[in-house]
RNA sequence: GGAGGGGUGGCUGAGUGGUCGAAAGCGACGGUCUUGAAAACCGUUAGACCUUCACGGGUCUCGUGAGUUCGAAUCUCACCCCCUCCGCCA
């Protein structure tokens, strides 16, 4: 079952996994395998009775029955004791060179990129678009309650343009823009491994519906392809997709209880990719490359962050964020994540590829930020703000928005 | 929301308790024939897992799960999905 490896790769996600690996001790993995054979064997002996059954005349028929009763309720119980032996849900295994650590404390800035603008007294977003009421909390909690807000005017038409400006870098290397279902399964949000590690606590359920609102698209462009299998030839295979995402923001009291950084829906952009296993590392690196060319056409200053082991979500084996700087706090915040999940989503969803050999094997599943797009339209308020409270708009923007150059003129 | 019909191998489709993992046809693959091709003919043709050096053997899978039975594609229950008609609706 999990061998010597994965459990030192479980380790390395810290403390929170304590209690898990604990637990994996007592069950060897051993004893399912023997149930299983044992349960296989005396299936055999009944099948290979059954069949001779209806030859034999009808005193050795009975005799037969009557022996073969009792095979059958032990398999029966075996079967129960195999269904009481809960699966222990494990979450990803770190790859290599993901540092040690337990918390955040221990990621690693990998490298800082763009320049900061020098500002007297920044002014935070929401002071910059007060005038002019772009972002409408009062009335975003008046309709929906707190963490909600309306996006007005240019800065609703500026998502439009982020979009375009986007698909605009993104759609000539390959990817497909897809506008997925918002919400999914109890069964594929599970395979995604967002069901579990307290995942379960911040994603929407509708109960009646027995449906999940997507956190991220990932939760509908990764079930897409279950149960398939590529050709070595269709892959990588590359989506860009558009979807509002929801979350419940439980546990995250008090932080960024302002405005419309977090808040429990917003619009993203996401890249997601399945690649062949091999291929994955490189994929990984292509999606960093390509959030990196994102911003650096908006010019916005950011550095990239290499996550812990022990800060990895609960399906990622290597996490890289990259982190905006935001004048107003004069600190670095996180607009973009991008995974890879290995094959640790595609063996729950069922998604392989056939080799020319003719072998099967899962694909692997990456995931990335293209634009988060509340956290992007703040970062450029911010950074493009002039000391007249004016905001200039990134000129890679402005043709798609009628060359509009700035907002509060 | 109301009424009805249906989910079987790559596809079509037969199969209502017992050598059925499953007829037949199509398709695909291999062969014979042919200069080549077509046609015709012959043959092969589901997947996952366990086991074996290997030959092979075994378990599971007929939408999913549970149940009845010595034995389930077939009977019972629950659920999921698809289609048709009506209603509602962007």
């Amino acid at each position: 079952m999990i061998d010597q490896a994965q459990l030192e790769g479980l380790h390395r996600r810290g403390r929170k996994f304590r209690g898990l690996l604990l637990k994996l001790k007592d069950q060897t993995g051993r004893t399912n395998k023997v149930l299983r054979q044992e349960l296989e064997l005396l299936q055999a002996q009944i099948n290979a009775a059954s069949k001779l059954i209806p030859a034999m005349p009808a005193d050795e028929k009975k005799k037969t029955i009557a022996r073969l009763k009792p095979i059958s309720d032990q398999i029966a119980t075996l079967k129960a004791q195999l269904a009481n032996q809960d699966e222990i849900k494990l979450p990803n295994i770190p790859q290599p060179d993901v540092p040690d650590g337990e918390d955040e404390s221990a990621n690693i800035v990998e490298r800082e990129v763009g320049k900061k603008p020098k500002l007297k007294n920044p002014k935070d977003y929401l002071a910059l678009t007060e005038p002019s009421a772009l972002v409408d909390l009062k009335r975003g909690a008046k309709v929906s309650g707190s963490r909600f807000g309306y996006l007005t005017g240019v800065l609703a038409q500026m998502q439009f343009a982020l979009i375009q400006y986007a698909q605009s870098v993104i759609l000539n290397k390959g990817f497909t823009m897809v506008v997925p279902p918002v919400m999914v399964t109890e069964d594929n949000m599970a395979a995604m491994g967002y069901l579990a590690g307290g995942g379960e606590n911040d994603v929407y359920h509708l109960e009646k519906d027995k449906l999940y609102l997507v956190g991220t698209a990932e939760q509908s462009i990764g079930p897409m392809h279950r149960d398939e299998v590529f050709t070595e030839a269709e892959l990588p295979k590359r989506y860009l997709a558009f979807s509002s995402c929801f979350r419940r923001e439980a546990g995250s009291y008090g932080q960024d209880t302002k405005g419309i950084f977090r808040v429990h829906q917003f619009d993203k952009l996401e890249m997601f990719s399945f690649t062949l296993p091999e291929a994955s590392d490189h994929e990984h690196e292509l999606l960093l490359r390509i959030q990196e060319e994102l911003m650096q056409g908006l010019k916005l200053p950011y550095r990239v962050v290499k996550l812990c082991a022990g800060d990895l979500g609960w399906p990622s084996a290597r996490t890289w964020d990259i982190e905006t700087w935001l004048p107003s706090q004069g600190a670095y915040r996180e607009t973009h994540s991008t995974s890879t999940t290995t094959d640790y989503q595609s063996r729950a969803l069922n998604i392989k590829v056939k080799r020319s050999s003719g072998e099967k094997e899962h694909v692997h599943l990456l995931n990335g930020t293209a634009f988060a797009i509340g956290r992007t339209l703040i970062a450029i308020l911010e950074n493009y703000q002039q000391s007249d409270g004016t905001v200039t708009i990134p000129p890679v923007l402005q043709p798609f928005l009628n060359g509009l150059a700035a907002i509060g003129r």
